[in-house]
Parts: structure tokens; C-alpha cells; sequence
RNA sequence: GGCGCGUUCGUCUAGCGGCCCAGGACAUCGCCCUCUCAAGGCGGAGAUCGCGGGUUCGAAUCCCGCACGCGCUACCA
């Protein structure tokens, strides 16, 4: 037999990174046993519905690289995979469970339920359907009742009264639950959609879903689920329920916490590479020392039986630290080439004129690759090498060792010029021995002409290495920037 | 209120009876390197393994209580 899992979202707005790592885990342990990974959509509540949702399901999924083998937008051998077009299978399996007399219609109003509700609270008894339309008698004087209004019904599972359900967990082992607190939930709603309970069993069944992964916030429910499998004569799958994420809080990672969205996080500059080994490491271990692993491997080594059974709180810090690992160490030069000059397109000035310069890029992004942590930070570092428009105060220039000396600045940055015409072979190690001896010759300390060559010719504090960026800038770029510092000090 | 789940450095985790007076990583602190910023190297601090009882020659690891946190308790998933 072999594997199948999903993800069955349902799509009630932009995928979530917690819910994503339940995607993940579920792709790792299809592809670690060679079998397949489906996508299904779980669109039973009409209420919450938004359609723009599955677009931006699909859409992280393929951005992260957890690719589906079936699916909505890719179809496959169990089509539909949206439940809104699957609703008959629902109804013949509720109409089954009602003619086994193992559920029953409840015509009772949501608004007598919510007084129920009111005065079991009040009462301080444990909530639940009081099960009125559970004898003949009850559920004729209701049905009475919703046929003057004009309601319809909703079919409930009748829940035995008493004895134990066993749930076994692959995660968390076997839980015993006592029927009796088990109230008679409702599987077939009014407006003939089903609720989730009697969805996914029915199309686990029907897909051939061999595990099912889930947050464990589900398992209160999963002894209902277990008493549906036995009632509909399903063999239940293998059913792990994953930790969940939080945030930094210890609450339930949301948008209070910032980012919480794929798009967010690609749209920052993190690589879907870094995130994915991110994500794959919350919850599951290779060891006690791996950090940076690939995919691949994920898929080698993932299994149940090393997911951890408490939850964790997502660490930016740490997904931050991967992301850098990832953009001076994992990434291929050429795809970080791209990366950048995507970037640059992207963000640098519109006055600066597209597209970018593929070649100074691939000149530029071994200085730069290993100053940051996102892409976000790219054209900070760099936009002086695509404009001659550089803006920087007198301040800035002087800073805090000329600060007092604006003379003896122009002084040094003159010589400078001197020097950059001076200058036989255009290297850096050329450059930077020019401008030793230069420092030397005028009694300044290095770093501190470095700096203001470095304001003069970039037009910021903080930078790639200045002779290296000076190389690729060309020396006459470079006489005309310190002139046009050595302007700004007349 | 009822039911359930969880509990190892701030955070992610290793650990499945002796190798642990608990290992790694991020973050943090210090030193080194250094033209800025990074990166890198070295080192430090940081966990009474939630608490209390057992079992055992020996427990973070097994058992039982308790505490705390969280979840579920919808015609939401």
C-alpha cells in the first residue's frame, strides 16, 4: 500500500505559516515513503468562505517547493478535490448513517440551542445538544415546530450513552475517552453541507489517504471521528496530531505576532530554500546537531517518530540566522545573481534605469552576500553602483574624525583624487596600497581616510569593502565622486 | 464546569535507565581578525530536566499524584 497524505486547508484567507509546517510534514512523509501528496480544499463553511484563499494556498505551496501530486489546479485520479463539488458523497454517507440508525435529524433551531447552551453554562454542567431529537417524540414536536417556520434540519450522530472509545496517536499514543462526555454532534448541516467531521472521513476514504496529520487541537474531536470510521465500516488511517506553532508570546501564532504569511517572508527577501528547512526543523529533529539540511534529506530521514509532542514558538532570529547561512553558503552563485538583480529591478530607484546590469550584479554579489540576512537588504548595500546620484550630508561625509576639520577633509580628499589618478593598474590591492601610503604621507590614520573616501565615493557609512567597490565603480567614477565631495566642502 | 494535551537553557531542540553535576543551534556577552558593516575564529554566561512522591544499585529518562500552561467543549475548521 502506499502512502498517501494531504493538506486540506479550507480557505479562509492567507496561508499561515503554522498550518504551512503541517503541509510540510505531510509532503516530507509521502515523498520519505514514495507515495503521493495531496491537495484537497475543505470550503464546507460557506460563512468564511474566500475565494481568493485557494490561489494563495496553491501559490505558497509552490513558492516553499512542496509540490502536490493531486489537486485542484492539477486534478488527478480522485477529482474533485474541493469538497463544495463533492456535497452527494456527503449526503449518501449521512443518509447511510441515518438509515443504520447510527444518526439522527435534529429540527431543533440554533436559537433553542444556544439557550440550552445559556443554561448549562448557568448551571454549570458540562455544555452539549440535549438530545431532544433523539426519541420519536422530541423530534416530532421540533420537526412541528421548524416546518411552521420553514427550517430545515441538521443530521446528528447518535453517540452512544456510555462505554470508551480507544484513539491511538502516532505521536501521542493511545487515549481513552469516556463516551459519556460526548455530546451528539451535528455531521450533515442544514444547508446540506457537511461539517469537517464527516468531510475528511469521507474523503480520506474516498482518496485513499493512508496518514492524516493535523494540530492537536483536533484531538478532543478524534474520538468522535473514531466512532464515524467504526460506523461507516472504514479501517481508520494513521492519525498524528503535529504540535502547533506559536508566537513568541506563547499564544497561537497570528497576525499580532507580524509576520505570519509566506508572501510576507518572501516578500522580506527570505529564500524558500531557508524557510523550508526553517519550518522543517519546528517540531522535528534530525539529531542533536543538524541545522542546515536540505530537502533531500528532509525527505531521507523524515518520520513520525521523531515529531516532538510539544509545541514551539517560532523563532524569527533563528529563521533570519538560516536565511543568511543560506545566501552566503547554500545558494549557487548564478541563482544569487538573479536573486539580486530581481531585487534590484525591484526595489532600487525607478529614476535608475532597468533592467539591471546582469554583469555588475554577478561583480557585486560576492561582497555583498555575506553582509546580510535578507534580500530586503540588498539595495541598501549596493545602490551606488547603479546611480551617480548620491545623496549624503555634509555630516555624513566629515564624520566623527573630521567632524572639526571640513579643511583638512578637503585636503585628504584632493590627494585622494591625486591618487586615484595615480594609480597604474585598476585593483583593489592596488587601490588599498595607494591609499596606505597615502594615509601615511598625510599623517592620518587609515580607517579614518577610508571612511571619508568611503562617503565621497558610495555615499554612505556602511559598505562593501571600499577598494573593492571602488575597482568595480572604474576610476573615473571614483575622481569624479571624490570632486564632487570635495564640492560639497567649498 | 467537563474532557484532553503539554512541561529539558530566553527560543528551537538532543536525550528514549548508567556515556548527562544534561549536548547542539539561534539570541546574548567578551576576546581575536578587520577600511565601515558583516562573515569567521576562540571563549563565557545561561536548564535545581515544572513540583512532590515512589520503582531501581542508579531516573531528565519508568509509575503515581499535584501544579502551571494550552486546547476543545459551534449547523468553524
Amino acid at each position: 500500500m502506499t502512502v498517501r497524505t494531504r493538506y486540506a486547508p479550507s480557505p479562509t484567507g492567507i496561508p499561515h505559516l503554522g498550518n504551512l509546517r503541517t503541509a510540510l510534514f505531510d509532503y516530507l512523509l509521502a515523498r520519505h515513503f514514495g507515495g503521493q501528496f495531496v491537495l484537497r480544499i475543505e470550503d464546507t463553511d460557506q460563512t468564511r468562505y474566500s475565494p481568493e484563499a485557494v490561489g494563495g494556498l496553491i501559490e505558497s505551496l509552490r513558492w516553499l517547493g512542496i509540490e502536490h501530486d493531486e489537486g485542484p489546479d492539477v486534478g488527478g485520479p480522485y477529482a474533485p478535490y474541493t469538497q463544495s463539488e463533492r456535497l452527494d458523497l456527503y449526503r449518501a454517507a449521512a443518509e447511510r448513517l441515518l438509515a443504520q440508525g447510527d444518526a439522527y435529524e435534529c429540527w431543533c433551531s440554533s436559537q433553542r440551542l444556544d439557550e440550552v447552551r445559556a443554561d448549562q453554562q448557568r448551571r454549570k454542567v458540562p455544555p452539549g445538544y440535549d438530545r431532544r431529537c433523539r426519541d420519536e417524540a422530541g423530534q416530532a414536536a421540533a420537526r412541528k415546530e421548524a416546518e411552521d417556520e420553514g427550517r430545515g434540519c441538521v443530521v446528528r450522530f447518535k453517540t452512544p450513552l456510555a462505554g470508551e472509545v480507544a484513539f491511538a496517536d502516532a505521536i501521542h499514543g493511545v487515549t481513552m475517552f469516556n463516551l459519556a462526555t460526548l455530546d451528539d454532534f451535528v455531521m450533515l448541516k442544514s444547508d446540506g453541507f457537511p461539517t469537517y467531521h464527516l468531510a475528511y472521513i469521507v474523503d480520506d476514504e474516498a482518496m485513499k489517504i493512508t496518514h492524516v496529520l493535523r494540530g492537536d487541537e483536533w484531538i478532543p474531536s478524534a474520538p468522535r471521528h473514531m466512532l464515524i470510521y467504526r460506523a461507516l465500516g472504514i479501517e481508520p488511517p494513521v492519525i498524528a496530531h503535529v504540535p502547533r506553532v506559536l508566537g513568541p508570546d506563547g499564544a497561537k501564532l497570528s497576525k499580532r505576532h507580524g509576520a505570519t504569511s509566506v508572501f510576507e517572508y518572501r516578500d522580506q527577501g527570505y529564500l524558500p530554500e531557508a524557510l523550508f528547512n526553517f519550518l522543517g526543523l519546528v517540531g522535528w529533529s534530525l539529531d542533536d546537531k543538524t541545522e542546515i539540511i536540505s530537502k533531500a534529506q528532509f525527505i531521507e530521514h523524515f518520520t513520525l517518530d521523531r515529531v516532538v509532542k510539544s509545541p514551539a514558538v517560532f523563532n524569527v532570529e533563528k529563521l533570519q540566522w538560516m536565511n543568511g547561512v543560506y545566501i552566503r553558503e547554500v545558494v549557487p552563485a548564478d541563482q544569487l545573481v538573479e536573486l539580486f538583480a530581481e531585487r534590484l529591478d525591484r526595489d532600487l530607484s525607478p529614476s535608475i534605469p532597468r533592467p539591471i546590469d546582469r554583469g555588475l550584479v554577478a561583480r557585486i554579489a560576492p561582497l555583498i552576500r555575506e553582509r546580510i540576512k535578507v534580500l530586503a537588504e540588498v539595495p541598501d548595500y549596493c545602490d551606488f553602483f547603479f546611480t551617480d546620484d548620491l545623496h549624503y550630508s555634509v555630516e555624513e561625509l566629515l564624520g566623527k574624525a573630521h567632524k572639526n576639520d571640513p579643511s583638512g577633509a578637503k585636503a585628504a580628499l584632493e590627494a585622494s583624487a591625486g591618487a586615484v589618478g595615480g594609480v597604474a593598474t585598476w585593483t583593489h590591492d592596488a587601490l588599498e596600497a595607494a591609499f596606505r601610503a597615502l594615509a601615511e604621507s598625510l599623517g592620518a590614520k587609515a580607517g579614518d581616510l577610508f571612511s571619508l573616501v568611503r562617503v565621497a565615493v558610495t555615499g554612505r557609512r556602511v559598505t562593501p569593502p571600499l577598494f573593492e567597490s571602488m575597482e568595480i565603480l572604474g576610476k573615473a567614477r571614483c575622481e569624479a565622486r571624490l570632486r564632487g565631495a570635495i564640492a560639497k566642502l567649498s
